[in-house]
DNA sequence: TCTTGCCGAGAACGATCATTCTCTATGGTT
DNA sequence: AACCATAGAGAATGATCGTTCTCGGCAAGA
């Protein structure tokens, strides 16, 4: 049982790296057996097709990836962490592996609209929105949801900008506009001036 | 001749829309030649290879997506013309057979960073951002090209949010980040006031 | 000790992949 | 009329796809 947990993290870590490397259609179940070490068998017993499986690795990627993108908003005041989100990106756009959101790509490749894949991006997508709504909350903003929603937009463009060209400035470039809206619409309540 | 030119047209348009709407790996050569009506002979024979076909196609795409963009931000004042960008952005969205910037989801199904493929995809956004820096440069912006890379992340996040959503009014929120840019980035001479 | 079930390794299956080849017919050129 | 390149239709090829099946080993419970 303690051995099914290291089973599957072997094995969805491998699925993931694949996938966010070359495209799902492009993966093959051969590579996934060979890079996880996890029999076929086994393969098909926990994910009974393969776009469950590659499904169940983008959730677990949604969640490193949540995981990793808090930890690194998580110190300061509301203002401060709100605009640590851009230097956050850049540390990833200048990762060697770096391909762009994984669940941009999926969702992107996958035609299907009912897919479970395209469901797990949209679920991912929703969760970090919910995150940012919570950073503009705590800034005080009169319309945290808004300014939330102009967040996302910021940040998905600098991933799908970095990805297709390579440069990683333009996680800066988000950052400015970022910094011109909490400027520029302040906090209802007077609080977190806009300096910070 | 004449017939060659109405042959690589029905054979891109038909390789466009099938990899627009599938990705580029799930669509097979099988279903070109049913949807193009064009034999595997002459498919071949005008594109050696399927990536080399795949890359034709979104050149062709490239081209005319731009021309729709275009036309679509060439009438009025300099501000109206940046302006006009995300309502015609959401009518987009809107369309039946939206499924995000084709260029996004090529360079993030193809792993290979020296494919063709993800080199159209470069020229796309690059033939993008010159045409954003016309607009911006003939607002009259200091900095014009700063000016320009913010509207790509802005356009770029709102397809990909409206992609993975399916909620068109992402581009309501880009065009609000657009506007206050213009507001606060006033143009260096004095002309074209903010509130136009 | 005998079983039961999980797991790795890999063969086997039918389907589909990109690519090449064959055959036939058409339409323009000498 | 003879010719030749082009085009459509589709068979053939070898590879790879997702999925299932077989086998041997190994560890836990009876």
């Amino acid at each position: 049982m303690l051995e099914d947990v290291s089973l599957q993290q072997r094995l969805l870590q491998a699925t993931e790296s694949l996938v966010y490397a070359g495209g799902i259609n492009a993966t093959g179940m051969d590579a996934i057996v060979k890079a996880s070490g996890v029999a076929r068998k086994s393969i098909y017993r926990l994910y009974p097709t393969k776009e469950i499986l590659v499904a169940a690795a983008l959730r677990a990627r949604d969640e490193r990836w949540m995981q990793w993108f808090i930890a690194g908003t998580s110190a300061g005041s509301p203002s401060e962490r709100l605009l640590a989100v851009f230097p956050l990106l850049r540390s990833w756009f200048c990762a060697p592996d770096f391909h762009g959101c994984a669940f941009i790509n999926a969702a992107g490749e996958v035609g299907d609209p009912d897919s479970e894949i395209r469901a797990v991006a949209l679920l991912h997508k929703q969760r970090l929105l919910a995150y940012l709504n919570e950073l503009t909350t705590a800034y005080g903003f009169a319309e945290a949801e808004e300014m939330a929603r102009q967040f996302l937009l910021l940040i998905d463009g600098a991933t799908a900008v970095a990805m297709v060209t390579g440069q990683a400035d333009a996680a800066d470039s988000a950052g400015r506009t970022a910094q011109l809206l909490l400027q520029t619409l302040s906090p209802s309540d007077g609080l977190n001036p806009p300096q910070a």
